[in-house]
DNA sequence: AGAGTTACGGTACGTAGCGTATCCTAACTG
DNA sequence: CAGTTAGGATACGCTACGTACCGTAACTCT
C-alpha cells in the first residue's frame, strides 16, 4: 500500500497525480470516476444509510475488490465525493458591492444545496460530519474553511468601503450567514431568493456602520461587544 | 411525551396513559423504558448507523420481539427518543429583559445540544431528520415549531417593549438565532457563552431599532419615526 | 521478449443483523 | 374458569458485509 504513503487516514487520493511511474498495473481513472458517479447516484436516490457498497460495483460495472482496493469505508468514498461536489460552490466573485457579495455569499451556499448532488449528499452525510472525525475533519479543514475564508474576504472588503462595521467578528459573521441556509436545509423551509434577501436585510443592519448611536441607544459596542458589563440595547420603554 | 392509543404512523404511544383497561396482558413500562434508555446509550456510543435492534434488545433485557411490537422501524424508535429529550430545552422565560431573553434562546439551544443526551442523539439523527419525513416531520411539527413559537413569542415582547423592529421576521429571526448553533454543532466550533454572547451583539443590531434601511423594499414598512430618512450604508461608497 | 509486479472483474466464503414466525409462559379481563 | 394480549426466547431465510482467492490485463524493468 504504497499509495497510503501521505494519506492520513480516510482519502485513497486520484490516482491522476502520480507522476512517478509505479510498478505494475495503474489504477484505473475510469473506474475511479464510474465509482464516484455510481456513489453519486445512489446516495440521491436512496441516502447513504441505504448505500450498499455491493450496488455501486455493480452500477459502475467494476468489482467489489476494485473498490476496497481503494477506499477503507463507506464514509472514505463518501467524503472524497462530498468533497469534489462542494469544491464549484465556493467562490464569490468581487462585485465591489458589498450587499450583493453577501448576498452571494447566501446563494452560494443555497445553489450549491440545491442545485446539484451537493444538497442529497451533504444531507445524507451530516451525521457522519457531525460525529465522525474521520470524515469531518477533511471536511472541515477544506469546505467549511474555504467558505469561511472567503466570507471574511467579503466582510474585509466591506470594511475597507466602510460599508460594515469594523470590529464584525469574521466566524460569526460567517455562522449567520450560512447557519440558517443549513438549519433550513436540516429543519425545513425554502430555500429561495427570497429568504437570501431576507437574511442579508436583517443582517445588514447588524453588520454595516450604522449611526448606533441614536438617543435610544446609548452607543454601548464600540470596540469591544464583551468589556463593561453589557447592559442591554434594550430600551426603556 | 408520547401520547397514547392513536398510533398514526411512527409513533407507539406509551402504554401509561391509557385509562382504558384493554384486553389481556397489559404492556409494560418498564421494559419501555428500558428499551429508550438503551436506545439513547447505544445511539450515543455508536452513532444511529450502528444501531442494531438486537442489541437494544440485549442491553435493554427484552426480547426482540417486544421492540419490533411497538415500533415500527429503528427511526420510530429513534424520533420517540428524541422528542422526549428535546422538551426540557425549548421553554424561555419571560425576564422583561429583551437581550435576556435573546440570549437566553440561544443558550437554550446550546445547553440543549451539549448539556444533556439530546446532542448526540440529535447529532446521530441531523440526516434521518433531513432526509427521512418519517423522522423529520414529526420533528419539525414538534420540536422545530415550539422552538419556533417561543422565540416568536421573545421577539413579540421585544417588539412591544419598543426595543426590537416592528418588521422583523420572526423566521428568519429564529434561524439567525439558532442556525449559527446547529452550524457550529455540525461543522466545529465552541459553543459557548461567548458565542451565545456574539451572536446576540451582532444580531441585535439588526434587531434592534436603529435608524438603518438596507435595500430592498424601500419604505413599504412602516415609516420610521425616529429619524430622517438614511441613506442606505451598504452600497457604492 | 520475458520476468516481475500490481490492478482488474468475478466468485465464494464466513459473519452479522435484519424482520418474521413460532413457541410457551405471564398478566390481566370478564 | 376461558379468552386475550404481552412477555422472553429461539429459529429461520435474506441481504450486505469485508476478505480471500482466481485467472487475466496492463505496465515496468532487465
Amino acid at each position: 500500500m504504497s499509495d497510503s504513503g501521505s494519506a492520513t487516514s480516510v482519502q485513497a487520493g486520484s490516482p491522476a497525480q502520480s507522476h512517478v511511474p509505479r510498478l505494475g498495473r495503474p489504477r484505473s481513472d475510469e473506474a475511479h470516476r464510474a465509482i464516484l458517479d455510481a456513489t453519486r447516484d445512489l446516495i440521491v436516490e436512496k441516502g447513504f444509510a441505504d448505500l450498499h457498497l455491493e450496488h455501486v460495483a455493480a452500477r459502475a460495472g467494476v468489482g467489489k475488490t476494485t473498490i476496497y482496493r481503494r477506499w477503507a469505508s463507506k464514509e472514505a468514498l463518501a467524503i472524497e465525493l462530498l468533497l469534489s461536489l462542494a469544491a464549484p460552490h465556493i467562490a464569490i466573485g468581487e462585485t465591489g458591492d458589498t450587499r450583493e457579495e453577501l448576498t452571494a455569499a447566501v446563494d452560494n451556499a443555497i445553489d450549491g444545496l440545491t442545485g446539484s448532488a451537493f444538497g442529497p449528499v451533504i444531507r445524507a452525510l451530516l451525521s457522519q460530519i457531525a460525529n465522525n472525525p474521520a470524515l469531518g475533519d477533511p471536511f472541515r479543514a477544506t469546505v467549511v474553511q474555504a467558505r469561511r475564508t472567503e466570507i471574511a474576504a467579503v466582510i474585509g472588503r466591506g470594511i475597507a468601503r466602510g460599508d460594515l462595521r469594523r470590529d464584525v467578528n469574521m466566524d460569526i459573521a460567517t455562522e449567520l450567514l450560512v447557519g440558517p441556509v443549513y438549519f433550513r436545509l436540516m429543519f425545513g423551509g425554502e430555500l429561495n431568493d427570497e429568504f437570501a434577501t431576507s437574511v442579508i436585510d436583517t443582517l445588514l443592519q447588524g453588520l454595516a456602520t450604522t449611526p448606533t448611536r441614536t438617543h435610544a441607544d446609548p452607543m454601548k459596542h464600540h470596540a469591544r461587544p464583551r468589556d463593561s458589563g453589557h447592559e442591554t440595547p434594550t430600551t426603556h420603554n
